[in-house]
DNA sequence: CGGGGATTTGATCCGTGTCAATTACAGTGG
DNA sequence: CCACTGTAATTGACACGGATCAAATCCCCG
């Protein structure tokens, strides 16, 4: 059982290792294990959860619905990721998780997670986890923002192959992306029928091969490089998983000669 | 000069109120003042800053340049926000920090924040302004991602109308916005062109009123209805400066109407 | 073998981007 | 006080990426 939680572990180790007993303590949360179907919400906007809950196999998501029923996924939980750290202060969700596959998840009580924090080992961890989602965050932004579809979805598809190498879930640069292209399409802002067209698309190039749920990249060094993909973001710094960075675009932070315009000056 | 920094005070105490002790211990750090001219960087990405930035008066941007040159902004920091906490458990900075507008900030050293860190209800509060901002970064991925561009901006207007109010920077549903239509686009994943089209638009609704860089929001009501915009990931807890509800869009977290599609199904 | 979601594909429409000028200003120097 | 310069705001014509609408398959599952 404790292969499963230890994908926890792995994780918050790509930050800083962790002694015998911080690991232990972090192996005991596998306790009330709970199924979740596909498609379930785990939690919705407005609830005031008490627990914290710890995705130890399948996909999750945050996601909003607003006004017209779009919806927006606006970030995936795979295994070894927390769910709501912030309902610690934050008093009311503003978003809801639901699951996209069937999932296996841990519900931590208060009480664990306040004994854990008094680790300071485990609390900074914990510290660089969110740290981490947030800057996830802001990548998606730029991504939404600034790139065109199938840049788009070649960089998520980057993003995952390191998020998911990290906790040990990918071999031969393949995955299990327990995702339909609509989920896909709600996550880049796209309609489904789009997603599935730039997925066509990726494939046709040969920087991908999909099979039934499952993603092989086929070039990562070409797909990381036509979607702009650098993994800085993602704050790997314990250096034995550290990504190489030879194949990723480096950005030059210089204001004088990107305020010309939105516009790509090629 | 208290006046100033009493932002920040105004601002942490949305979330809870601070004792005298607290206050003066924040309103301390004003210190090294320091007067920043209009587009200019605080931090590049890749740095790894010992202190953290306080922003007194001005507006600044979190923003990344990506292949291309093209440019997303990601977060606006308005006074009272702090710039960089994350640089104290992440190593190298991810993104820039740049001054949309002249600005004048503080440098706050290491050792201050941790002392001030040792006050649990200063450490909370500031626990609480991170995970806002995530939460403000989730909302903006929702903005891009589902809402046509005249909403866009018009949810953006609403936002800052909130946000300037909580630190007490709008008088009569008016405030300084002393940005460029080109980081208006920047930032809202448009063009200049058709960013102030859509502003043009909003004008002629009677929503809005531009003039020189000062926004008047005419119908606060209408264009939080017409942007779709619900305050609560803003998260002002505080009943002294709780937004009322009552004219916001209110969800129905309900996966199984949602799963349509991204379509509009009306 | 039948039913229902998921994936694909085609045809057409529209919101934004692109390109190109023109106008409105704020600051500067004569 | 005015011409000069450079940046920001506007406006028009046109092109294109994605959205829409509509139908087929495909495929898992009972």
């Amino acid at each position: 059982m404790s292969s499963t939680t230890s994908l926890l572990v792995r994780k918050l180790e790509c930050f800083q290792p962790l002694s015998q007993e911080e690991k232990a303590m972090l192996e005991q949360c596998t306790r009330p294990l709970r199924e979740v179907g596909a498609r379930q919400d785990i939690i919705r906007e407005g609830d005031t959860p008490d627990k914290v809950f710890l995705i130890l196999a399948g996909f999750a998501c945050r996601y909003k619905i607003i006004e017209g029923g779009r919806r927006q996924i606006m970030a995936y939980l795979v295994p070894g990721d927390f769910c709501d750290f912030q309902a610690f202060i934050l008093n009311e969700m503003d978003h809801n998780i639901g699951t996209l596959s069937a999932c296996q998840v841990v519900e931590i009580p208060r009480s664990v997670i306040l004994a854990m924090t008094d680790r300071p080992a485990i609390a900074r961890s914990l510290w660089w986890a969110s740290l981490v989602d947030s800057a996830t965050l802001r990548e998606w932004l730029v991504n939404m923002g600034q790139r065109p579809a199938e840049q788009r979805i070649a960089h998520l598809l980057c993003e995952l192959l390191v998020r998911l190498e990290a906790v040990g879930l990918v071999t031969d640069n393949t995955y299990m992306l327990p995702i339909t292209q609509t989920d896909l399409g709600d996550t880049m802002g796209l309609t489904v029928v789009h997603a599935n067209r730039m997925l066509a698309s990726l494939r046709d190039e040969a920087l991908i091969e999909v099979d039934v749920r499952k993603i092989t990249i086929r070039d990562v060094r070409r797909l990381k490089a036509f979607s702009g993909f650098n993994a800085n973001y993602l704050h790997l710094d314990n250096p034995a998983r550290m990504t190489r960075r030879s194949d990723a675009w480096i950005p030059r932070g210089d204001l004088s000669k990107a305020r010309t315009d939105n516009a790509d000056p090629g």
